[in-house]
DNA sequence: GCGTATCCCTACGCCTAACC
DNA sequence: GGTTAGGCGTAGGGATACGC
């Protein structure tokens, strides 16, 4: 994930400040105005060194901040405001030192939990904001991102400009309208594959949002009871889910209980291969089907 | 009584339109 | 161009119903 913060530990970042505030998508066009924001930002050090007060934040107009928030994320590790989901991915990856995917996604999913103890921010936001659902949308769109299936950008009316192999998010932009179907969508033949990501818990809302269209589950599910009876993996199928990708540690317990209830013949998709897969398996399988054959999944 | 499925309520975020 | 308020839809969690 990009970050201008010319400090930013993944040493992608812009080389100064006035480079930053000259930037079009900051949409600061008079001279004067980047100059003096550069002497503010001038103020600002590596991530996780604030600044000795909160005036420099309100110095800068709102939508301005907004914007410069999302060129460089690294800023709300010094700047009191509610984190976007974006960041809290870039901020994974910087603790980890490596882009977020299939393998350690899982670990970034640690991160960013409040209420783990194992693993934390190398630099946490000033304040929490984004909601849990947004952010694990948001870190599978990064997995895809960083294996070959990146994010659609959006023209200035809403709607996606199409590529391909790319997937598209639901719920942003004109795309929100269908946000129904799902949380993400890769175009593919002769269906496109929805995305249907949540967190820890399925429950039953897990299901409805399959719609019997081509369907794949994201999540981070620990209760592996949610999906070992033989009428949820039937009902799974039968609602258009071709896989359903969660911890690994989650898809042994499964197994193992399947194998101890002789039900293992139900863990089988519509194209003949597993059901519940390692959140390892997601963004090489992703990539494989991505404009090309959907029931390669 | 237990496990599973479903329903319902609340909080929250996004979109749109109106207004400054 | 930016801000704000209202409407709408979804996620999350608890409560309830149902079958064994």
């Amino acid at each position: 994930m990009d970050c201008l913060h010319p400090f930013c530990p993944r040493g992608n970042g812009a080389r100064s400040w006035e480079e930053v505030v000259a930037r079009p998508a900051l949409k600061v066009s008079s001279l004067d105005q980047r100059a003096s924001l550069a002497v503010i930002l001038a103020q600002f050090g590596a991530p996780g060194s604030p600044p000795p007060n909160d005036s420099l934040r309100v110095s800068i107009p709102p939508a301005t901040r907004k914007r410069l928030l999302d060129l460089c994320p690294c800023l709300y590790t010094q700047l009191a405001e509610k984190v976007s989901a974006q960041a809290v991915v870039h901020l994974c990856e910087v603790t980890i030192g490596a882009p977020i995917d299939s393998v350690n996604v899982e670990t970034a999913f640690e991160i960013q939990h409040p209420g783990r103890t194992a693993f934390t921010y190398l630099h946490p936001p000033l304040l929490p904001g984004a909601a849990g659902g947004e952010i694990m949308e948001a870190l599978c769109s990064e997995v895809l991102q960083n294996h070959g299936v990146p994010h659609m950008e959006m023209d200035s009316d809403g709607w996606p400009e199409w590529s391909s192999p790319a997937h598209v998010s639901l719920n942003r932009g004109k795309m929100r309208k269908v946000k129904l179907y799902g949380d993400l969508m890769i175009p593919s033949a002769p269906h496109n594959v929805l995305i249907s990501v949540k967190s820890e818990a399925a429950r039953e809302r897990f299901i409805v949002s399959g719609n019997r269209l081509e369907s794949v589950g994201f999540g981070f599910f620990n209760d592996p009871s949610e999906f070992w009876t033989s009428s949820r993996m039937d009902l799974l199928k039968r609602w258009g889910f071709a896989a359903v990708y969660m911890p690994g540690a989650t898809v042994l317990a499964i197994e193992e209980h399947l194998r101890q209830k002789n039900t293992s013949s139900h863990n089988v998709n519509i194209n003949g291969r597993p059901l519940f897969r390692a959140l390892t398996e997601f963004g090489p399988d992703m990539y494989r089907i991505a404009g090309k054959l959907s029931f390669m999944v």
